[in-house]
DNA sequence: CTCTAATCGAGACGGTACGTCGCGTCTTACG
DNA sequence: CGTAAGACGCGACGTACCGTCTCGATTAGAG
């Protein structure tokens, strides 16, 4: 993959003005994300309402793509400072519960993140920063690769957060939260299909252990 | 999801002439596909590569992503042929390594397929079909829903498989065969990883079945 | 001058659609020129009033000048015409007035081509037209290179037409055709002034001639 | 014509600084006027030539054409200066051979002041300050308008002297002073072309007075 | 020889027009 | 008379400059 995103990262810019524009442009698009899929959007559609100049965003991101992989490296930061802590002090699957919960919270955000044309590039936001944060990891079994352990790990975490979304209502009908899956329902799922057969490790047996 | 791409898809054509240009424009992305990824292709291209007319195309599909459908439901298809009936007839992992045959003897058409900008659409494809092979079948499991069960496998699988195929070589390395990992490693971790969660069966405990 | 105009000329299209885009843009600028001067004009502006799309123009034309040069190379044929055959028929006084007489009678056309922002393009089309004509002859005068004398009568000439087309009005006055010269005044001032000097010739002896 | 540049013109500011970046301003137009046409420069180009920042330059001028007409007129000024009190003083072949002696002396100047995208309004800052000086000026000609008198004789001149400075060389070849015509015959020519028929006098007739 | 206010450089900003590109439709001319 | 070739309307793109503006930093010239 040769369309890595990180270079296209900016540092925080000092000038106040800067600062202004890049944060109505970060807030435009989160709020346009959640009226219509990331692909139907236009340049000019965000600039508008960020109230900003159209040459302005070309200032600040080269692509329609770099201000969302900037938005996605925010969101993704804030949800993984979040969990990865309780992976530490606790244990995995109450490290799955708390991204549950979290993402449930934010539920109408993480859609527009997870389930629109923005999906591909979150993704592989997710999985630049799941790598960077496993480096010098050892992996827990010797015929797994460990880049592929957290590759698979992120992406099928990602993948049923994203159906778990996709059934609390699409965009034509209300959504209907009685009918949608509980955070500890989707954390279960979450921790036996995917992260227990990573880690060697039961819920059963941690239950037991805390 | 409402860019369902069931409804694209045409019936065999019996004219003589739109059998050819059919298979023309087929033939003609899928030399494509290995040379540029799908996103980057313009219809013009693929009509010249062809050697059809650029108004034909539209007559066959009414859009790009059209074509990369009906091209990926046909490998799709074959694939899928080719592995359930041994998951019926022996077990998970015999077709687990199945499946990893034929993609490593379709190497270059598998890459093209997965790890490019048709990614996406080939993905939604795959797990269109698999959910509906798998219509009417009981989950394993109380607390999976049977459509995620489906929905996690097929997607893992691919991703798994798409990191495979991305470690063989990039557009700018030579292939080298003997650095990739075997079809029996791979089927090892897809079968541990994502097929035996998901049956609550384990590789060992089959083979001692088998 | 190294901004020729010639290689923009387009032969007669065949193809209908394209007849009719043309002739739809040449009236449009014909019809706009006649409202603002023709560097304000944009050519989104053009091709809204013509009702062709924005990008049909670059098919016909690589630039708002070329457009111009189109129409002016037309106009000034078509005066060019008109004049040059009674120079050499009866004489250059005759022909004189007959150039006033015609740029009289299309006074708001050659008002537009002569004095707004198109003045730079369409003199240099007359003056490439005049030199075209002019190729062979010899001049009258020993110390006057040719190319010289064409182009100072040219010039000399729309010097004067232009300041006869903004006597009779600008924009921001009704125009009061009682005030200004007449055709026959003009050409005399312009017989007197640029052609009798080039031709050594007068206009009396000439009417004597006659 | 509303773009009226007397207007435009400034002040001599007494701030040692103001002077400083105006100077620099004025040099650098002159010194980027002899490498590429005026209307291909930018602001941006001049500053960054004149060393002052961008926005300082509209402390200054208002638009870039205010910048020219002040060079210009500083120029012309000059010219007219050197020139018209030999006309009273002697005769106006005299006035005319001074006229063509000075521009040649300064031909790269001039040639990129006549001969570029500046001469549009490098002509209009001239026929205006001869205008100027024209006035109260009775026309020798009943027939003739004092103001077109005017118009024409400054206008035809600067078309005969941009011919002269254009054949000395373009951009692509070295400057051949030797196959230029001497100063003394563009002085006859403009001469009997322009100015003895304006005041109704022969050079020879001069001659033979003075 | 200060001190204060004008001027400066730097450059981000909103805006406008540009010329390019690809789409999907629809017409044309040719074999 | 059907099909290729391709012109067309459309609309988004990314670029270039414009003229305005807000910053501190510098510096002239009045007290």
């Amino acid at each position: 993959m040769d369309t890595s995103l990180t270079g296209l990262k900016r540092e925080a810019p000092t000038d106040a003005r800067q600062v202004r524009s890049r944060n109505a442009l970060t807030s435009a698009l989160l709020a346009l994300l959640e009226e219509k899929p990331f692909d139907q959007l236009t340049i000019r559609e965000i600039t508008a309402r960020a109230g900003t100049g159209y040459a302005t965003f070309f200032r600040h991101y080269p692509t329609k793509e770099a201000l969302l992989a900037d938005v996605a490296a925010h969101e993704i930061e804030d949800l993984l400072g979040r969990t990865i802590p309780i992976l530490y002090a606790s244990n995995s699957y109450e490290s799955t519960l708390e991204l549950c919960r979290h993402v449930h919270e934010h539920a109408l955000l993480w859609a527009a993140l997870l389930t629109g044309g923005a999906a591909g590039i979150v993704r592989e936001e997710f999985i630049r920063q799941a790598l960077g944060l496993a480096v010098g990891t050892q992996s827990r079994h010797p015929w797994l690769p460990s880049d592929l352990g957290t590759i698979h790990g992120t992406g099928a975490t990602i993948d049923i957060l994203a159906w778990w979304l996709a059934q609390g209502g699409d965009k034509t009908s209300a959504i209907r939260p009685g009918s949608a899956h509980s955070p500890a329902e989707v954390a279960t799922i979450l921790h036996r299909l995917v992260i227990a057969p990573l880690v060697g490790d039961t819920m059963e047996r941690q239950a037991a252990t805390a």
